[in-house]
DNA sequence: AGCAGATTGTAAGGAAGTTGTAAGGCGACT
DNA sequence: AGTCGCCTTACAACTTCCTTACAATCTGCT
């Protein structure tokens, strides 16, 4: 589930967010000022923050600042009132993706939460989305394919994942378990065979001959390697 | 050095425009309403133009048309808070070289204006609303229509930017996320299946054999592509 | 070397998830 | 009220992925 950091000092305002997002389906996790905010961002991880820029103690921007210390990526929202709006820029510069002025619709802020999640979640999840090249393999990633000479040859999301975890650690064993975490996430189960099936159907397609692997190869008792 | 004009009645994202894109190394000029902004055309003869579409006074539509009326060529990209509204920036032969619809990310702002400039300075062409040609389908922006052979199509504005989309990013998918983000804007539902009739209902209209799509191809847990 | 146990490969079938699309409904516009 | 377009709903069709079962391979031990 999404868990959404909302750091906003008024009780009433915080409280109305609290529902309405959980209501949403969202997992919230409300911090009453800045200090607490930096704090369960550190123990929770959100995906999400929601951001006031007055606060007591520790400012909207100053707790931006530290959350971008930790996480270049996760999606913020400012919230401001008018009088402040002065500042905004600063909160665009410091890697806000957003901001809305009080007062604001229900209706409003979670479109464009959920816009904002849309957004960085197809764009920025993907990481660096540049082609490279296994052997005589050439894989585009923002094409779900590969190339061997001009042959197309198809990839899913997952088996683009793979191939790029293999090639940005070449030479290196990855074992299984980085593999199952970093592809399939924290829902894998260590006993499935999933992943033993998923590296023998995508050999099938990428290997010439998928008996002697020249892209995946396995290494017994530790993992898979690449080169 | 670059000069965009920037009209935009909102201070919170005139400021931080101006601020970002001084920052980029462009030379800003800001006006926060429709009269402002003819009136700095003419005086400032800018490299660029960015209209929002909801300014008192002047309109965007009606601004750009005094711009058109002085300068063909000027690159302008409109802002807008609603995805309909883009509807009629399309259908008016404005000239439109882009659109974005808020919230947009600092990120993405720049890169389109970058990528408008880069594509207006080699002459490369490709404006919103140029006609363009898929497969043996030729599609007239400004008419609303396609045309096969001498049979003309209908064509609504969102079947417009779907196409548009993916014969701008041709070969590459098209994930579900960026369709939903760049034709409904922020108030697509992820969980409603609007897209999906959508396409059905595009591919009914568009493909010689809808079961046998050519033009709009589904690339299975992925999105769409054409090539 | 030969064997036992563990690890990995893979075919087959079924579960789960994704997409296609017909039908009905709701609201906007006339 | 009627029409039109778009959305939701519901179900069908399809694709992918996972589980299972068994075969093949490897490792370490005797």
């Amino acid at each position: 589930m999404t868990k959404i950091l909302i750091a906003e000092d008024d009780d009433h305002t915080r409280d109305a967010l609290r529902e309405v997002l959980t209501m949403e389906g969202y997992e919230v996790i409300p911090a009453s000022d800045g200090l607490q905010a930096v704090d369960f961002f550190r123990a929770e991880s959100p995906d999400f923050v929601c951001l006031d820029v007055m606060m007591p103690g520790l400012n909207g921007y100053e707790v931006c600042k530290q959350i971008r210390r930790q996480d270049e990526k996760v999606p913020i929202l400012f919230l401001t009132a008018k009088a402040e709006e002065i500042d905004t820029v600063l909160g665009l510069e410091l890697g806000a993706d957003d901001y809305m002025t009080k007062p604001f619709g229900v209706k409003e802020i979670i479109a464009r939460i959920r816009a904002i999640l849309r957004r960085t979640a197809s764009r920025g999840g993907g990481r660096a989305d540049d082609d490279f090249t296994m052997d005589d393999l050439r894989i585009v990633p923002t094409e779900l394919r590969a190339y061997r000479d001009k042959i197309e040859l198809a990839l899913s999301p997952r088996d683009v994942k793979v191939l790029r975890l293999l090639y940005e650690r070449r030479g290196k064993v990855i074992d299984r378990n980085t593999l199952a975490d970093e592809v399939w996430g924290v829902d894998y189960f260590p006993e499935s065979r999933a992943l033993d099936q998923h590296i023998s159907q995508l050999r099938k397609r990428i290997e010439k001959d998928p008996a002697q692997p020249r892209i995946i190869r396995t290494v017994h008792g530790a993992g898979y390697r690449f080169e």
